[in-house]
This record gives C-alpha cells, structure tokens and sequence, in this order.
DNA sequence: TGCTGTTATGAGCATACACGCATAAATTGG
DNA sequence: CCAATTTATGCGTGTATGCTCATAACAGCA
C-alpha cells in the first residue's frame, strides 16, 4: 500500500524547518538539556556554559516563543526552566536513527 | 520529583544538532515529504521542486548519508526514496507544539 | 569507442546567524 | 529617587552554507 499522506503546505514547511533550527545549534540543544535538570537563572547558566550573557539572552528569548522554555521573573532575576518533554522526546527517536547508523557503518567497515 | 536524566556528552549533543540541522532547511524537508508519496528519480524533483541539478544532488547526498533516504541506481539515474518514518514521526510530535502555540497566542489575543 | 544523458564536484556569491562588546533599558533595594 | 544589578538590544565580525554555473566523472547505447 502506497502511504500517501497529504504534501505540508510551503507554510507549515517553514515551520517545521524554524522549529528544527531551534534545535541546530548545539549551545541551544544544551540549554535545553541543562535546563531538563532543574530551573536555572542566568549567572548559573554563564557559570556552567561560558556563553556571554548577550548570547544567553537572545538564544533563551528565542528557545522561550518556541514554548520550549519558561522564563519566570524572581525579583530582579529570571528563573529559567523546561517547558514539556518534547525534545527529549525528539531526541529520544533520533537516538534510535544515530544509532542505526553507527551499526550500519561497523557492518560495512571491512574488519580490517 | 526532579527529573534526573543525565547530560549528553558534547559529542552527543553535536550529533542531534547536525541531524536537527538537516531539518532546518525547508528545501530538504520538502524533498523527505515529497518522496514519502512514493520514489522519484532527479528529473521529477527537479519539475517539481524547481531546484538545480547540482543543488539536488548535494543536498539528496546528505539526506543518504544520514540514512533519510536511499538513492538506488536504475540504469544512468537514480531513484529516491523515503528511508522510514522517524521525519514523520518527528513532524508529528512538532506539529501538537506548533498548535499549542498558535491556540496560546490566540488566548492572549485581546478580543479585538 | 565515441555519443548522449545523468549525476557528482569545484568555485564563487549571497545570505543567515552565532557570538562578543558596548550600552541602553528595566527592576529592585536603600 | 538614586545606585546597583540584571536583562535586552544595536552593531560588527567571522563562519557556515544554501544556491548557481560550469565542468568533470560516469553509465548506457549506437
């Protein structure tokens, strides 16, 4: 049987690709991670990644209108956390691929 | 209870991120989704899709290598097709936040 | 073995964006 | 209200890469 789904609109294309840009990057992947831990505020996240605080900013601002993070003012500073388990979910099934591949490239490595 | 899963290694999260990076581009996505309809060799993407030949072979080429897809030769050219169901898979999960988000921005929409 | 059609690749251009620095804006405590 | 701290933003730079054109490598056929 022919699996035919209907074709994305050019739209919903777009979308699709902005979120997995999201996810591109590895200083926002592993914000996203860090953050799985347990809610940060900035000076925490400066302390443990070495990104500047403009980056920080910008890049939390961004992964928070996807809805992937939570920004939450606590008197002068923002306590930063996850929001759902979506790309832990993502990455879960993209695990299974990586390593599909990994095992395909042993299996065609002549033992040397 | 804090959610305690362990940090993935630098390698790790580079390796998502370049997988994620493969969806980022609406160019390459559009061709997973095209060719999840059925195969289809390079003169049919290219009346489709409008792309370059060489732009076609490049981006095809890294598609197989992460094992998205899967080129065999027919004679001179070459047929695609779609290599499982993890891009749909993936859409799918994306597609429940994209809605989340959108019905969030029209909550807060002042009814005008 | 040439000839034709298909795919791969080198080079170049344009653009996107990650990242830092400096500075402005905002918020809180005194 | 002022000073201090935290966050947001304008600007510049470097790099990655999407995309095209031209050309090379390649497979099939007379």
């Amino acid at each position: 049987m022919a699996p035919v789904g209907s074709l994305p609109s050019p739209e919903l294309l777009q979308a699709y690709s902005r979120f997995f840009r999201l996810l591109s990057e590895p200083a926002r992947l592993q914000l996203l991670c860090l953050l799985r831990q347990g809610p940060m505020d900035v000076a925490a996240l400066i302390a443990v990644t070495g990104f500047s605080q403009s980056h920080l900013s910008r890049q939390l601002t961004q992964l928070e209108q996807a809805g992937l993070l939570r920004g939450e003012r606590q008197g002068a500073r923002t306590l930063w956390r996850a929001d759902g388990t979506l790309v832990d979910d993502l990455c879960a099934l993209v695990q299974v691929r990586l390593r599909q591949r990994l095992e395909a490239q042993l299996q065609e490595l002549p033992l040397a």
